[in-house]
DNA sequence: CTGTTCACG
DNA sequence: ACGTACGTGAACAGA
C-alpha cells in the first residue's frame, strides 16, 4: 500500500457548503454553516481515505500571474456575501486548532497550489486525493491521483470521484484534454470567454478529432460545422489565451513539506473548544473525552444496587432540601432511576432484586412528602411513581417551556446548556444512540447508568436558574399556581382515559368503506380512468388538465385541491363534489375510524397524552390520539362521538365556555362598548353587526350576522383584509370597510391591539393577563410577510393565551373539588374551551354545580364568563 | 422527511 | 411588491 496524501481545495468546499446547505449561526450570531459544511465533508473524506498526509490550499487576495496575461481574468466574479466571508477566517482558526496544514502562496492560485502537491506527491510514490467542488481540477486526475468532486443530490452529499480513467468515461477527453475542452467552452466563473458558438459538444468532438486546439486550428478547414469553423479561425488567439489561463501550473514555487502535512490527532482540546464556541455539538462526540477533558461530573457518578445501599440512599435523599430524579421506563418496563444528591452526588439505581419498580415508586412517592423533588418531566414520571397531587415536585421542562415556548424540545442537554452557563451534557441519542433502554438494561450498559445521572444532575441543578428566570420575568406564579397542579390535573385525565366502543367504531367504519368504494368507482367513471384520488398531484392533473375544470395554480408544487378551491368549482362539474364527498369520507375512515380503533387500550378506553410543552401560546395539545379534534361541524363526522361513552352507572356533563376569546378580548382591551355589549346581549354577533352597520338589533339579517361573526374571529386571530376577504370570499376592500368599521365602532379595541404590536417590537415579547410570556422574534424580520406574521402573532398570543390560563385554572379547580369533595366523578377531557367530565349519576347535581362556580369563577373578567353545559349517555348527546 | 389536506378550538 | 387569517395533530403521497 502506498502512503496517501490528501489535498483540499479550501475555498471551493468552503463555498460549496454556503450555497449547498442551509445557513446556521452560533448563540453568539456568528454564521458557521458554511464551515460546518467543510468539516463534515473532511470528516467524510478522511474516514473512507484514512489518508497519512493532509494539507488545505487557499487562494490569495493578490493578483496571479493570470492577471498578468489577461486582466479580466475573474473580473466579473461576483462579491462573495458577508456571510461567507466571514466564514474563512474561521475555518482557518479551526485548521489551526486541528493542526491541519493550510498552504497559499502569492501570485498563486489554490488549484496551481494542488496541482503542484499533487505532483510532488506523485513523484514520493503516494496515491494522491484532490477535494474539490471545481470541475477544472480533473485535469489533474492520473492513474494515481483521484480528484473527488462532492456535491448535493436529493438533500445527501455525494462523491463523484474522477481517476483518469473515468474523466475519459465521462467526458470522452483525457485529463489534459480537460483545458482544451474549457478553452473552447469558456467558463463564466473565470471570465473565460472561450469560442462563441462552440458548446460541450461540438468541443467534445472537435477534441475527439483533432486532440487539440492547436491541431484544430491546422485542420481548420476540414471541420464540416460551418459555425465552428469560422469561430475557430476568427478567436483562436483568444483561444490559445484561454487555454493557458485554465491550465493549472504544477510547478509553482511551493515547497512539499512532509512533515507538516502528517496527520495528527485533529480533534484536539484547542479544536473542541471551538467547536463549542461555534455550537458544532455533533461533532463533540468525536473528541476523546480524556483528551479533552470535559464531563468531570461522571466522576461523581456512583451506581446503588444493593437494597441496603438503596435504603441509605433514600434516607439520605429525604433529609435534603431537593433531589434530582430522572425515572428511566417505558411501555415494557422500569428500569432504573438517576437520583442527583447535589451538583456533585448522583447515583444510578437500576431495577434488579429486591429494588423493584414498585420499590422505586414507593421510595420516590415517600421523597415528596420530605423533599422538593426535581424531574425533567413530572408527568411522566408520575406514570410510574407514587406522588400525589400534593408532593413538593419542581419540572423543569414546564419551566423552561414557560421561558420559552417557541421550542420544540426541552431535553436536558439543552436545559443544561440554556440554563448552565453552556455547560454541555451527552444527549440521550449520544448516549444509546438507537439502542432501546430496555436493551441497555438488560445489557448493563454504563451509558444507562450515564443517562440517568445526567437526568437526574439537570434536573437538580437547573431548578435554581430556572426558578430564579421565572421569578425575574414575572412568570413565578403561573408556575405554582397554574402550570404545576396542572401536571397532576392531566396526569390523572390520561390515566382515567376514556371508554370508546371499539364494536361500534368498527361498524361505523365499515359503513363508510362501503360508501367509500361508490365514490371511488363514480369518480374514476367520471375521470375515465383510475388513479388515486388521495393524491393531490394526481388529482390535480386529472382535474385541471384532463378534464380542463377551470381554476388555476396555487401551491408551490403545483395545483391545490383544497376544500375551498374545489367548492369553487362544485358547479363547473359534478365529479368535485363527489371528491369532496371522498374526501370527508376518508378523513373519517383513515384518521377516526380506524386511527381510534387501533389506540383503544385493554381496559377498552383511550388514553390520549395531553402536552403541556407545545404550543407557542399556553394551550395544551393532545397527541396518540388526539381528542381534541374529534369531528363535531359536520353530523355524519360527529355520530363519531357515539361511541365515547361513559361506564355503567356514569353520565358525561360537558361544559364549554362561550366565545371565551372575545370575553376575553372585551376585558383585556377595557373596550366600554364590547363590555356594555356582554353585558346586555345574548347574541354578541347580531350585536356586532347591528352596531357596525348601524342598524336596529331586529333588522339585521344572516348575512349581515355572519360577516360580524367572521370580523369577530378575524379580530381575535390577528385581523387582515386579505384574510377576512378569504374567510368571506369578498374583495380586500369590502373586507378593510368591514374592519374600518368595526374599529370604528369599539375604538378601544383598535388602541388595545396597537398596543400589543408595540409591546411586542419593544419588549420582544408579549404576555397574558397572568403573565405567561410569548416571544415574538418576528417582529424583527426585515421581511414583509414574516413581520406581518408577527403583527397577528402579538395581536392573537394574549386573548388566545389568557383563554388557555382561564380554562387551565379551571381544569386545577375542577380537579381539585372533585378530590377534596371525594367524589366518583372524574374529568377526562379538555377541548380548549370545554371540559368532559365523566360523572356519577348520583353527583350530577353537585359535579353541575362545580364545573359552573368553577369554571365562571376561573378569572373575574370586566364581563361574565358564561358556561353552557349538556348531559348525555355519550359525548354526541353531551355536546 | 416535507408538503398538502383536513379535523378541532 | 410581497401573498396570510391564530393555535394544534394525523394521514397520506412522493421524493
Amino acid at each position: 500500500m502506498c502512503e496517501k496524501i490528501l489535498l483540499i481545495d479550501g475555498h471551493s468546499i468552503l463555498n460549496r457548503a454556503f450555497y449547498g446547505l442551509p445557513d446556521l449561526t452560533n448563540s453568539e450570531g456568528l454564521h458557521t454553516g458554511a464551515v460546518y459544511g467543510f468539516l463534515n465533508i473532511l470528516f467524510k473524506v478522511l474516514g473512507e481515505e484514512k489518508p497519512e498526509y493532509l494539507a488545505v490550499a487557499f487562494d490569495r487576495s493578490e493578483p496571479t500571474f493570470r492577471h498578468a496575461k489577461y486582466p479580466e481574468y475573474k473580473g466579473t466574479r461576483k462579491p462573495m456575501p458577508q456571510e461567507l466571508k466571514e466564514q474563512i477566517p474561521l475555518l482557518k482558526e479551526m485548521l489551526e486548532k486541528m493542526e491541519i496544514a493550510t498552504v497559499s502562496l502569492a501570485g498563486f492560485e489554490a488549484d496551481d497550489i494542488l496541482g503542484t502537491l499533487a505532483k510532488k506527491g506523485e513523484e514520493k510514490g503516494m496515491d494522491v486525493i484532490i477535494l474539490s467542488g471545481d470541475r477544472d481540477l480533473l485535469q489533474l486526475a492520473t492513474k494515481k491521483t483521484m480528484i473527488r468532486l462532492p456535491r448535493t443530490a436529493k438533500g445527501q452529499t455525494v462523491i463523484e470521484d474522477y481517476k483518469e480513467d473515468q474523466v475519459q468515461e465521462r467526458y470522452l477527453v483525457t485529463p489534459a484534454q480537460v483545458i482544451e475542452l474549457k478553452a473552447l467552452m469558456g467558463d463564466a466563473a473565470d471570465n473565460i470567454p472561450g469560442i462563441p458558438g462552440v458548446g460541450e459538444k461540438t468541443a467534445t468532438r472537435l477534441l475527439a478529432e483533432y486532440g487539440s486546439i492547436e491541431n484544430a486550428f491546422s485542420h481548420v478547414e476540414e471541420i464540416s460545422q460551418k459555425r465552428a469553423r469560422e469561430s475557430l479561425r476568427e478567436n483562436y488567439q483568444m483561444a490559445q489565451l484561454s487555454k493557458e489561463l485554465a491550465t493549472i501550473c504544477t510547478n509553482s514555487p511551493i515547497e512539499f513539506e512532509q512533515e507538516k502535512f502528517q496527520l495528527g490527532n485533529i480533534f484536539t482540546k484547542e479544536a473542541y473548544e471551538l467547536c463549542r464556541k461555534l455550537d458544532f455539538r455533533n461533532f463533540l462526540m468525536k473528541f476523546d473525552p480524556a483528551e479533552v477533558n470535559e464531563n468531570t461530573i461522571e466522576q461523581d457518578f456512583f451506581i446503588c444496587n444493593d437494597l441496603e445501599g438503596c435504603e441509605a440512599l433514600f434516607e439520605k435523599a429525604g433529609q435534603a432540601e431537593a433531589v434530582g430524579i430522572a425515572l428511566l421506563w417505558d411501555k415494557e418496563g422500569v428500569y432504573g432511576a438517576g437520583l442527583a444528591l447535589g451538583e456533585d452526588e448522583m447515583y444510578y439505581v437500576p431495577v434488579e432484586g429486591m429494588v423493584t419498580a414498585a420499590y422505586l415508586s414507593d421510595k420516590i412517592g415517600r421523597l415528596g412528602k420530605s423533599t422538593t423533588v426535581c424531574s425533567m418531566d413530572v408527568k411522566t414520571m408520575l406514570k410510574r411513581a407514587d406522588l400525589t397531587p400534593d408532593a413538593n415536585v419542581f419540572d423543569c421542562g414546564i419551566a423552561a417551556y414557560l421561558l420559552n415556548p417557541l421550542k420544540s424540545t426541552y431535553t436536558y442537554e439543552e436545559l443544561a446548556k440554556d440554563y448552565l452557563d453552556g455547560k454541555l451534557l451527552p444527549g440521550k441519542e449520544e448516549l444509546l444512540g438507537k439502542i432501546s433502554l430496555k436493551k441497555a438494561w438488560e445489557e448493563d450498559m454504563p451509558e444507562l447508568e450515564h443517562l440517568a445521572c445526567y437526568m437526574a444532575y439537570t434536573a437538580f441543578a437547573t431548578r435554581a436558574p430556572l426558578k430564579a428566570k421565572l421569578q425575574e420575568t414575572g412568570m413565578w406564579k403561573v408556575y405554582t399556581e397554574i402550570e404545576l397542579p396542572l401536571v397532576f390535573t392531566l396526569d390523572s385525565m390520561e390515566k382515567w382515559g376514556i371508554e370508546v366502543k371499539g364494536e361500534e367504531l368498527k361498524n361505523y367504519g365499515e359503513k363508510l368503506t362501503v360508501r367509500i368504494h361508490e365514490l371511488e368507482k363514480l369518480i374514476w367513471q367520471q375521470a375515465g380512468e383510475e388513479f388515486n384520488i388521495n393524491s393531490p398531484k394526481q388529482l390535480g392533473v386529472i382535474l385541471f388538465e384532463k378534464m380542463a375544470i377551470p381554476g388555476g395554480k396555487k401551491t408551490k408544487t403545483g395545483y391545490s385541491t383544497s376544500a375551498d378551491i374545489l367548492e369553487k368549482l362544485a358547479s363547473e362539474n359534478p365529479i368535485v363534489n363527489d371528491i369532496l364527498e371522498y374526501r370527508q369520507l376518508t378523513k373519517l375512515k383513515s384518521t377516526y375510524a380506524d386511527g381510534l380503533g387501533a389506540v383503544i387500550e385493554k381496559d377498552g378506553r383511550i388514553h390520549s397524552t395531553f402536552n403541556q410543552t407545545i404550543t407557542a401560546t399556553g394551550r395544551i395539545s393532545s397527541t396518540e390520539p388526539n381528542l381534541q379534534n374529534i369531528p363535531v361541524r359536520m353530523e355524519l363526522g360527529r355520530l363519531i362521538r357515539k361511541v365515547f361513552v361513559p361506564e355503567a352507572g356514569f353520565v358525561f356533563l360537558d361544559a364549554d365556555y362561550s366565545q371565551i376569546e372575545l370575553r376575553v378580548l372585551a376585558h383585556m382591551s377595557g373596550d366600554e362598548k364590547l363590555i356594555k355589549a356582554y353585558r346586555e346581549a345574548e347574541d354578541i354577533h347580531r350585536l356586532t353587526a347591528s352596531q357596525v352597520f348601524h342598524i336596529p338589533l331586529e333588522e339585521v339579517t344572516p348575512l349581515q350576522r355572519r360577516n360580524a361573526k367572521a370580523v369577530n374571529f378575524g379580530i381575535v386571530y390577528g385581523i387582515s383584509s386579505f384574510g377576512l376577504s378569504q374567510d368571506l370570499s369578498i374583495t380586500r376592500k369590502e373586507a378593510a370597510a368591514y374592519i374600518q368599521k368595526y374599529f370604528e365602532t369599539y375604538p378601544s379595541i383598535k388602541g388595545f391591539l396597537d398596543g400589543l404590536v408595540e409591546q411586542g417590537k419593544e419588549k420582544g415579547y408579549v404576555s397574558t393577563m397572568f403573565g405567561r410570556r410569548r416571544p415574538v422574534p418576528e417582529l424583527k424580520s426585515s421581511n414583509f410577510m414574516q413581520r406581518s406574521f408577527g403583527e397577528r402573532v402579538a395581536m392573537n398570543s394574549p386573548i388566545q393565551g389568557t383563554a388557555a390560563d382561564i380554562i387551565k385554572i379551571a381544569m386545577n379547580r375542577v380537579y381539585k373539588r372533585l378530590l377534596d369533595e371525594k367524589l366518583r366523578s372524574r374529568l377526562v377531557l379538555q377541548v380548549h374551551d370545554e371540559l368532559l367530565i365523566e360523572t356519577w349519576k348520583d353527583e350530577i347535581p353537585q359535579v353541575s354545580r362545580i364545573l359552573e362556580e368553577e369554571m365562571k369563577g376561573a378569572a373575574n373578567l370586566a364581563v361574565e364568563l358564561e358556561v353552557d353545559m349538556h348531559q348525555g349517555n355519550n359525548w354526541y348527546e353531551a355536546k
